[in-house]
DNA sequence: TTGACGCATGCCGATATGGGCATATGATTG
DNA sequence: CAATCATATGCCCATATCGGCATGCGTCAA
């Protein structure tokens, strides 16, 4: 039995590293949308959620921590606000992969090798990361 | 003090749950990305993404129970594809804030009031659970 | 000031992840 | 068949998450 010098730092991303985390979890996506329709404040969207108050608000501070929703203090109220831009990562990322859902896997291997060569004569990089 | 009858459950969606949760591992993209250059065996894509090969099959493990890879023997080596299909529902949630960010949030509140007349009309909903 | 209301946090427990390494499984070649 | 290469799994551990509940804190009303 060796010393097992263990260097396990982190189990799993937090779900604060960034937008792709944050929106992993169904319910803070279903927060985004209802946002969609205007600030709203916390209790407010718990009950529409279904879920308790403290959840909601946990929910809503990783959503903030990412930059994905504003607080603005209102009286007694926190009003919630969707600032969707934190999104837009995201959105460019998964739009590499359009043209990829619309081929078939067949032709797939041509799209490829096409891709391939004009990448290589353009020289044109910078996606990856 | 209560008998604290503890119904907890799970703790955190799994990765293989959809592919928001599949595609929040950093590691994750950059080997969907990878395979967008074509099919790839597993050793291959832990050297490039350096990473070691156990790691690298688990997290092929996982994108092939959301269906975002395919594999392929060939011969000795397992060929990995990829399948972007499972990419759309991405693709579309993200979309549904597009227009989030291209305004500023001063004239949001019009555009929100836009949004909820039309939606009211058109009597469309259903996007709950 | 005391209440009351709205929200944020804290703590507990169960779970699955991700990383490291060793090894089982599969397929190919000699 | 045995040896070998390419992958897939199995275990170990540390960590962060999510769910539930209780409570702290800030704001407003009486």
């Amino acid at each position: 039995m060796p010393i097992w010098a263990y260097d396990c730092a982190m189990a799993r991303a937090a779900t604060t590293s960034d937008a792709f985390n944050a929106i992993a979890a169904p319910q803070r996506r279903e927060i985004l949308v209802l946002l969609r329709g205007g600030e709203r404040p916390v209790t407010d969207l718990a009950r529409d959620l279904g879920m308790t108050q403290p959840q909601a608000s946990k929910h809503l501070r990783v959503l903030r921590e990412v930059g994905l929703v504003r607080v603005r203090g209102a009286g007694k109220q926190r009003l919630y606000g969707l600032d969707a831009h934190g999104l837009r990562p995201v959105r460019e990322w998964v739009g590499g992969f359009e043209r990829f859902w619309n081929e078939s896997f067949d032709r797939l291997d041509e799209y490829v090798h096409e891709l391939k060569q004009a990448r290589q004569e353009a020289s044109h990089d910078g996606d990856d990361q």
